[in-house]
DNA sequence: TATTAGCAGACGATATCATTGAGTGCTAAA
DNA sequence: TTTAGCACTCAATGATATCGTCTGCTAATA
């Protein structure tokens, strides 16, 4: 496209990711002071409405981008906009305290939606990648134990047993001993699974074997779900085009189903866009996504993410969302929050 | 009161409640087959107004029940209406099911709310009844390891270490011992606090000894603020009340702050009613809350609330409440989920 | 040839007004 | 004490006119 063309199409996306009205050619031209006449524009946003790059919502209204509209902008015009009050924000809270990973998450998801107002979430690390190390038997008192599950790349997880007399700690360790030898370096993925198949051992070796092994799978089931997660969706209340009740409920019931977070963070789209930084950012009805993928730990990796209406200011959003990984993984990166 | 006025209040609640209209006089003595006139359910009415029962939007509209009227119903009228659907569908998910008690909580809140379409919330045994029992370090490799938290009442919390060379296992482990020596018995909620004043113990027993302090207590003061928390607020969404967007906000950004739902648990309102098997109805600003208490394990205890506006259908969430509070407590009840 | 001025027409948004209907309160009769 | 009847209130609805913003087109201009 020629500079001209370019210079109104930006001016107007702009424009109307501040207003949320369509614009005119007239008030673009006094607001932004383009050296053209307002026919100008109007044969420019003719030209730009044809290759698909702008939207009327009727016949006399102002031009809006189109989906295709934005990924042109995202592609070509994006600006890094980093918010001084956000970094300050972000630092004050996440070096200063001593958090652990899953809080400063939620923290950052929580700063974030507030000075976006959009939703945000937050993804663990995808349990397919991991393969289970140890499962380690670890007793309390005589009536209960902790079990810890550990991962290849150090991820944990633990389970409470609480007995009566039927079942002995001998019994659940022996258990142990035995998913120990035959579990190893599975995927945690596939541990459920797995566990049916060595549903005969069990029974040969143990003496409560159907309460013990039901416990197991119940927390290997968990285990594999376990996509950490959290998300914050409130704030999209303040966006102009969620004021329609019809399509707040639409999008709200979306974000409340931890399955659709994990859906928008594993799916990469076809048609995502890539920042340099890696950012993935992607539309899908008539909402906008922004990711990025943080790296914590030796393969543990996680994603924050941004969703709400299309309209939004995708500038500021990637410097943020890039800004709060890159600040997570310098705090997190190495070998924990435990060395700073 | 007397029996005709009591019939007439009653029928008005009932009606409002299903309707979510200001009841008139002519449609109640219809609807309802009423045997007394309008011209007497009127005067009835204006009655009840002067009384505080019932209030009136606008001058010549029909009467809604004021928040004295929903006090009265709800300790006098109440009738209680077990839904099939619901009991089916609970039992189904919570017994069929290798849940954790986490897990069946957060499940009863997401069909409690799907049924009820009004926002529902699980708060955790408060914290400051329980005293610290053990910490047992678990060494999972060189790198790292995991510590176990244990209170009285039997709930654990844990925390991974992971660290580089600088910390060396037996600090950790000189650590945890002298924790464990002047910690035991101390009030959860007190940890951070008595961490503080064993400082210079720390001090002069172990190397690295600000880098575990700081660890340590970072993982106390999150397992004294560990209510364990879940809600599910998007179902209110189809209260017709909340089709103003201004009033949805207010709502909502109340309902996404943890510490507000900590609050509606732990306040005793004054005006409070409590029915026959414990759970407690109260009115804040607009909004009911309907509370029930669970006991597991030995001391353990939590609540299942729903919060939605006054006009809600009482009769049947203190049932459908009532009874998952008292299938939780059968199915979780004496040692944990281990053995049914 | 590219740009601009000017004008007619489209259409959402807003204000005004009359109408409708569900509701009340009051009075007088049963 | 209850009821029938009537006058009055007021939100909701729909029709109508007006306004302002915007487009698209045409003709003039650089």
């Amino acid at each position: 496209m020629k500079g001209r063309i370019v210079e109104i199409f930006k001016a107007i996306v702009d424009e109307f990711i501040q207003t949320a009205e369509p614009v005119g050619s007239k008030t673009l031209m006094n607001k932004y002071s383009l050296p053209y006449s307002s026919a100008t524009i109007r044969n420019d946003m003719q030209l730009l409405e044809e290759m698909g790059y702008l939207e009327k919502t009727h016949t006399s209204s102002g031009r809006i981008p189109s989906t295709k509209g934005y990924q042109y902008y995202c592609e070509n015009l994006l600006e890094d906009k980093l918010d001084k009050q956000l970094t300050n924000m972000l630092t004050a809270t996440l070096t200063n305290s001593r958090l652990d990973l899953e809080d400063a998450i939620q923290q950052s998801c929580d700063i974030l939606a507030q000075m976006t107002n959009l939703a945000t979430g937050a993804l663990g690390p995808d349990s397919s990648s991991q393969r289970l190390e140890h499962i380690k038997l670890f007793p309390i008192d005589e009536k209960s134990a902790v079990c810890v599950f550990i991962t290849n790349t150090g991820h944990t997880e633990t389970k409470n047993f609480r007995f009566e007399e039927e079942v002995s700690l001998n019994d659940i360790q022996k258990c142990t001993e035995i998913l120990n030898s035959r579990l190893k370096n599975t995927l945690v993925d596939e541990l459920p699974q797995k566990l049916q198949l060595i549903k005969p051992i069990l029974e040969n070796n143990v003496y409560r074997h159907e309460m013990l092994f039901s416990a197991f799978l119940g927390a290997f089931i968990k285990f594999a779900n376990d996509n950490f997660y959290y998300a914050k969706t409130s704030n999209i209340l303040y966006q102009p085009e969620y004021s329609d009740i019809e399509r707040l409920k639409q999008l709200m019931e979306m974000l409340d189903d931890t399955n659709v977070w994990r859906q928008l963070g594993n799916n990469s789209n076809q048609l995502a866009i890539k920042t340099s930084s890696g950012s993935e950012l992607s539309w899908v009805n008539d909402v906008a996504i922004v990711k990025s993928t943080f790296r914590v730990g030796e393969a543990e990796e996680g994603q924050l993410m941004v969703v709400g209406p299309p309209r939004m200011d995708y500038g500021r959003i990637v410097a943020m969302l890039e800004y709060v990984t890159a600040l997570i993984e310098s705090i997190y990166g190495k070998g924990g929050p435990n060395e700073r």
